[in-house]
DNA sequence: CATATATTCAATAGAATAATTGAGTATATG
DNA sequence: CATATACTCAATTATTCTATTGAATATATG
C-alpha cells in the first residue's frame, strides 16, 4: 500500500483540471454553455441556437458532459442538458474577464459590430439597481419568454425582440428603457435598444446579461410553477 | 463599411475565448500557471520544477505567452516569464473549485496521496487569520526563499522544507505551528507537517497557498527591494 | 574573440480533435 | 404496429497538438 510519490500525484491532479480546459477550448462549446446559463436545452434547441448540426451539438455536449460540465434529462423525445454547477457559469465569468483585460481583438471585434449601433454606454448592474430603487427606470428583459419564466430581474417586464414592435404603445414615454438579455454577447438587447431609440424612446442596455445578475446576488423573480 | 452580422459576430468573439482556453488546455500549462502564480520563473527554473524538458517549456511558455496569458522579461542570458494578468490566477482558482466540486477523481487522488500524510482537516483562510490575531499560532511559509521574498502571510517566517530540521530548535513548543505553501497541490506544506509532527510539534497547514490568501485580500508582506 | 549558457526555432512523427455522413436507438403518434 | 422524431453512435478525413531532436540565436564570460 505505498502512496504514489509527488510528481505522481502532480501530474495526476493537473490531468484531471485538464479535462475542464480541454473540454472549454472550443469556441463552439463556450457558446453552448454561455447559453445554458440561462435555462437547460434540448439538443435541437441549441443546434438551432448556435446553428451547429444537430450531430455535431450532440458531440459537443457530450464532450461538456463527459468532463462533468453538463447534465441531462429526458423528457420523451427531447434530452435536455443544464449546467452541472454554478462554478460553470463562474469559470465561464473568470474567463470573460480575462479576455476583455487581455485580447485587444476582443474589444475590436465589439467595436466593428457595435459602431453605430450603441452610441451610448452600457448600464453597470449597479447603476441599475440604484434607478430600479428610484423607480426612474421601465426595465425590459428581451430574451425569450421561457428564459424570462425561468429567472428575470425584479420588476423587468418580459417583452422578447420580436413583440416589442407591438408592445411599444404599453411603454411610458417618460421613462428610459433599459433593455438586458444574455449576456454581452448577446445581441438581443443591443437590437431592441436600437428599436426603441428609432420609435423616440430614450433607451440603453445593460451591459451584462441575466445570469451575471443573479450571480451577484441581485434580485431575481421567477414564473410560478417553474422548476429550475 | 456595413457591418458585420451577428453570427459573425458570435463566432469572432467565442473563437477568441477559445485562444484563452486552448492555451489552458494541457496540464503541464496548468501546472506552470501555478508555478507563475508564485513569482517570475525564468525558462530553466520552470523545467526542473514540472520536470519537463527545457525546449518542451519553452514551448509551451510561447502557448501561453500568446494567448495572452505570460509576459517575459530578459535579464543577461535569463528569460523570465510571470502571468500577464491577476485574472489569469482567477481563472485557475475557478478552475479549480469546478474540479473539485464536480470531479471525484480529484478528490480520490489527493485522498490516496494523502494518506496516512494528513490526518488533521487542514486550516481555512479566515481560521488562520483569526489565530494570527489570537498570536495563538506560529506560521511557517515552507516555500523556497525566494517566493517568500515577494510575498509572503504577514508575521508568517521562512523555513523553506530543506532547512526545516535545522531550524526546529528556534521554533516554540507551546504553540501550533501552522505551514503553508504554494497551493493545495503542493507538497510542501504537508511534508513539513509530517516533519514537525515527528519532532514533537502540533502541526497542521493551511488549506490554500499564498496567491489564494494574496488574492482574497489578507494581510501580506514582502522584503524589502524585491520588485514584483 | 572564442566558448559556454539560456532559450528559441524548425522539422518530424504520433496522438488527439472536429465536422460530416449515414446508420442505429429510444420514444411518441396515428 | 408502422412511422416519424430526437438524439446518439461509428467511421472517416482533415486539422491541430505534443514531445523530441538537433540546429540557430542572443548574451555573458574568460
Amino acid at each position: 500500500m505505498t502512496s504514489i510519490d509527488s510528481r505522481t500525484f502532480k501530474n495526476q491532479v493537473y490531468e484531471q483540471f485538464a479535462r475542464i480546459t480541454k473540454a472549454l477550448a472550443n469556441a463552439h462549446r463556450l457558446e453552448l454553455i454561455d447559453l445554458l446559463a440561462q435555462r437547460e436545452f434540448s439538443v435541437e434547441e441549441l443546434a438551432k441556437e448556435a446553428e451547429l448540426s444537430i450531430a455535431n451539438t450532440s458531440q459537443h455536449l457530450q464532450v461538456l458532459r463527459s468532463a462533468s460540465l453538463l447534465e441531462q434529462r429526458r423528457d420523451g423525445r427531447h434530452i435536455y442538458y443544464r449546467l452541472a454547477d454554478e462554478n460553470v457559469f463562474r469559470v465561464w465569468q473568470a474567463m470573460r474577464e480575462l479576455g476583455e483585460a487581455r485580447l485587444a481583438e476582443i474589444e475590436r471585434i465589439k467595436n466593428d459590430f457595435m459602431r453605430d449601433k450603441d452610441s451610448l454606454r452600457p448600464l453597470s448592474a449597479g447603476e441599475l439597481l440604484k434607478r430600479l430603487q428610484d423607480r426612474d427606470v421601465i426595465v425590459l428583459d428581451v430574451r425569450p419568454e421561457a428564459e424570462y419564466q425561468v429567472g428575470h430581474i425584479s420588476g423587468a417586464q418580459s417583452v422578447p425582440l420580436a413583440r416589442l414592435e407591438t408592445q411599444l404603445r404599453e411603454l411610458p414615454q417618460d421613462k428610459e428603457v433599459i433593455a438586458y438579455c444574455r449576456g454581452p454577447y448577446c445581441v438581443l438587447a443591443l437590437e431592441a435598444v436600437q428599436k426603441l431609440r428609432a420609435f423616440g424612446f430614450r433607451a440603453r442596455r445593460l451591459a451584462d446579461g441575466l445570469p451575471d445578475w443573479q450571480l451577484a446576488g441581485l434580485p431575481i423573480e421567477q414564473d410560478e410553477g417553474v422548476n429550475i
